[in-house]
DNA sequence: CTGAAAGCGCTTACAG
DNA sequence: CTGAAAGCGCTTACAG
């Protein structure tokens, strides 16, 4: 074992200086042939690999990208980072993903680890507060932020949760229904508000004869969408809402769960749409009628955002932070189905 | 903007020598108490972050490992990940997580990259051959595999799959079960095989007059789950199995899903068991019982691994490449509840 | 307790 | 086309 080969062991062993090493690397065609064969030999010979702290030390700059996340094990960030990939890659660069587990704390390291190995620029879909993102950009490195709803003092990309409240609640009254629910909280979050908004849009633009019921829960998960299909189904027939909208797929499966219990039918006596089409969303008892996330463009989009603020950086040109909302899309399955 | 900080900009500001401010960070008792201040102050007006790039070329190693999982977007791998990261940060390594998205090109520049950094050691979730693991280990990077079923070349860490199976059976046949069916494939998959052969052991111990039918399966998702389900349901009652047990959630779900189209009830008409415990079994149209997975301590199980392996290397001392499978553990659910 | 100096492994002008 | 030399930002003995 011992140190690893360095660019000195290749050069001896090659006959050549370390400069031309380098050169072989980086400017092979300033080097002959049988020279650059020589020294590609010894390279695999010596299973030499280049030491990217000192060429980045001397090149006085990375290569590499930083994406931390706040839940890597939500699909919906397990693709953006993938989305952002694919566009880092073909341009060259390393992604290095960290997950901040919707720990401020983990979040702050994170960003400190990744300063402090010089990345390029950092992709931040955040959990605290904008302190350290801010540090970050006044020090020189580019900060794109992912979902932070309305901020123009970076770059951003999010989805347009108003489009895609419309959408969802659009749908429905197409379908004919006329006294629509609309379930989902805490309204602290941004996302659950706008998404609000987006559903009363369409109700007064579309259907002047239409009612929306509003329930809010605690959270985005399964267990209080159980509970308020309790309390829907305990409704009297002719008052009881015909078409729900949960603001997220997790609500909206809790929401069937309790519908099943209650011994009313999806689609038959109640129509589901939910939020996000996360895989499971096809896979329901019932599969269930959603709202997508173009979750790889996101990331993608992040990238290119990202790579447009560097490039001015590097020209020393003036950047204009840039806002991009992108659209949402329905994915209409068995939940909304009309029924006969 | 320009260059950031350098640690020679620190002294000058704070009137000492860069090795001074070196020892502040790294030795600081070495340095008076006033000193000392002055220097933190210089830090904190500038802004200064120390150049990892640097301190590692001078150091010689780094304080980081890498990991690299298959699919980062599937929740077993991030609880991996999260397991590892807990015990890695203890340590003070930085941890660096990539994402192979099951492409063997990708998990190769993954640990590519991972060397250039000089990582001291990487965790591998292979989708690939061993080729790439064996190079970095040759060139002196330990390298501890996950699930990778049984391979005395490496330190591995895994899930007694063969346990599992047991467990799964184990609990429909105390249920009183007698007709029993295993559902799954395809078994070029080890977890697969192993999960089989610990159900035929169950039943070979416990019940002389017990049948397993066994159903083969192209993939461990839902949409084959859902065909299988026909044929089950397409039995005579009196041949038909009255429990099955899916070698995977996504199956199992496939599954219920099936048997309700088909206007069989679980678990009054059959109960139902998967295995992996994801988060979406308990929130499925009828919660499936499960066999769960330790997933975070397989992550902490591995930095350990890692961890003893690399300290051996440290010392010069031989070291024995050390095969942990972990228990599972099982998660009785509605599916399989007993009726009546 | 503090400073001056060497050197980690590269890249990059600059000579020849 | 190739080599010798400087230097990136740190850490680490070694003097004083």
């Amino acid at each position: 074992m011992g140190r690893p080969a360095s660019m000195r062991d290749v050069a001896s062993l090659a006959g050549v200086s370390v400069g031309t090493v380098s050169n072989v690397l980086n400017a092979p065609d300033r080097v002959s042939g049988p020279t650059r064969e020589r020294v590609r030999a010894a390279i695999d010979q010596l299973g030499w690999t280049r030491n990217e702290s000192a060429r980045q030390l001397r090149a006085g700059q990375s290569q590499t990208i930083g994406i931390v996340v706040m839940d890597i094990g939500n699909p919906y960030f397990a693709d953006v980072c993938l989305g952002a990939e694919d566009t880092l890659y073909a341009e060259g660069y390393s992604v290095y993903i960290g997950n901040s587990d919707q720990q401020e704390g983990r979040e702050e390291l994170l960003l400190r680890h990744f300063e402090q190995y010089r990345v390029r620029g950092v992709i931040l879909a955040p959990i605290g507060d904008d302190e350290c993102a801010r540090g970050l950009r006044r020090r020189g490195i580019p900060v794109v932020m992912i979902d932070r709803s309305h901020d123009n003092d970076f770059c951003q990309i999010g989805l347009d949760d108003i489009a895609g409240g419309r959408l969802a609640v659009s749908h429905l009254l197409q379908l004919g229904h006329r006294r629509l629910a609309i379930v989902g909280g805490p309204s602290a979050l941004a996302q659950v508000r706008d998404r609000r908004v987006g559903a009363a849009t369409a109700l007064r633009q579309a259907a002047a004869d239409a009612t929306l019921l509003s329930i809010s829960t605690p959270t985005l998960t399964a267990a209080p969408g159980v509970a308020v299909a309790g309390q829907i189904a305990a409704m009297a027939p002719h008052e009881r809402p015909t078409a729900v909208f949960a603001c997220n797929d997790l609500l909206a499966i809790g929401l069937l769960q309790g519908f099943v219990a209650a011994g009313l039918r999806v689609p038959e006596d109640l129509a589901l749409i939910g939020y996000d089409d996360i895989a499971f969303a096809a896979a329901a008892a019932v599969p269930l009628s959603s709202v997508r996330q173009p979750r790889r463009e996101i990331g993608a989009r992040a990238a290119a955002l990202l790579l447009a603020e560097m490039a001015a950086a590097a020209d020393n040109r003036p950047h204009r932070h840039e806002s991009v909302l992108l659209a949402p899309e329905l994915v209409p399955r068995q939940s909304t189905a009309p029924v006969r």
